[in-house]
DNA sequence: GAGCCTAGTGACAGCCACTGACAGTTGACA
DNA sequence: TGTCAACTGTCAGTGGCTGTCACTAGGCTC
């Protein structure tokens, strides 16, 4: 049972978490002050510190719940399959189950369009990267586990998933500056270029 | 011939870089404030904004010039080499190269230690990741001129470059955190695991 | 139900990165 | 040598972020 402290918080929390992310997608991130979305909530700025680390924070929150589900369904894949097979199989699964997630927490919508803005906004971009290493990070030892060999003296875990890794930046990328803004897109995206990336690596492509 | 204007700013920048590296590098990044380097170097904060953008651009000022050594190799690859192959023999030759370029700024030791700092501090590990993704985009659109294809709608030259960038930065990862820190093992450390990256991506490791 | 405890909050002061405006200084060049 | 333009310092201000402190109100005990 949820006191009624923790649903006011809860409240609280989404309420600066949705109008953060409405002012950092239509009028820009750095544009964009902590005093505005504390003024759009009616709380005190030093409020939003509380629960935000801080601005960065609250444009990250939701990509983190998306993380966790990843993770989740790459634990959750059969041991016979081979690494790359299971990274492939969990990024996909992910895709699909990501809509329920999301929207305990924001409209899809908004959350496609956050996507956007972090892909476009330097300081974000940046910061997505860096997460997302930790995620590998994260990833390459899951793997190791797996493979049962050790993740500090063998590199392939980290050299697979940062090759993996690669691709779904390239993957994310091309879905942000593309038309089809859609989950089904940038599923489909992911799928076909994790096929492509193998004859890539491949001799010369004039010859093929 | 140099001016006698043109000496003291060069000197003056000169003075703030190495100011700027040695503090970041032995108290920290973030404990270092923008006024503690200007005052090293005896001047005003406002002078130290008049030749860095910002702390960030202090902190990557040396690492511009070896990615530009960098694409300058990759560059003078001759074209008949294929894409991968010409990325690994560009950036071999990149470190071989390094020393002069790197001396010709600051010393070759406290090059190296910044480059530690970099990716021990999560804010300049995050601008490094993003630096490296606009590098990578130039490379891939140099490969696609290379190969004669169109690199907005055949995604191999960004998926070639993307598994060799995830390669590199699992490279700089190691040797970071190793022991051996000189220009020797991080050149020997880009060559082995370039040649293992085909290998780690196929199949099962425990047959292997 | 009275009263205490504490989580949550607002108000305020302060640090630091960074910017714009303006004035003073000094090298370049006629 | 005087004029101009480049370079620099000073000052004021914005915005992200943190520490402090007092106060309010939910939750709990008796």
């Amino acid at each position: 049972m949820e006191t009624l402290r923790e649903r006011k918080k809860r409240r609280t929390r989404e309420s600066l978490l949705r109008a953060a992310l409405e002012l950092f997608t239509t009028q820009g991130y750095e544009r964009t002050t902590v005093d505005e979305i504390a003024a759009a909530c009616e709380v005190s700025q030093r409020t939003f510190f509380r629960y935000f680390a801080g601005k960065e924070d609250a444009a990250f929150a939701v990509q983190e719940m998306t993380e966790a589900l990843f993770l989740a369904a790459l634990r959750a894949r059969p041991a016979h399959e081979a690494p790359m097979e299971a990274l492939r199989q969990a990024v996909l699964e992910g895709w699909d189950t990501l809509r329920e997630t999301v929207e305990s927490a924001v409209p899809m919508e908004l959350y496609l369009r956050m996507y956007r803005t972090i892909e476009s906004t330097p300081a974000l971009l940046a910061a997505h990267l860096r997460r997302s290493t930790a995620v590998e990070e994260t990833l390459a030892r899951l793997l190791a586990e797996r493979e049962g060999v050790d993740v500090d003296t063998d590199p392939r875990p980290r050299l697979v998933v940062a090759v993996f890794g690669g691709v779904i930046r390239v993957t994310e990328r091309q879905w942000c500056t593309g038309r089809d803004f859609s989950l089904e897109a940038v599923r489909s995206l992911t799928a076909s270029y994790l096929d492509q990336v193998t004859s890539a690596l491949r001799g010369n492509w004039r010859t093929g």
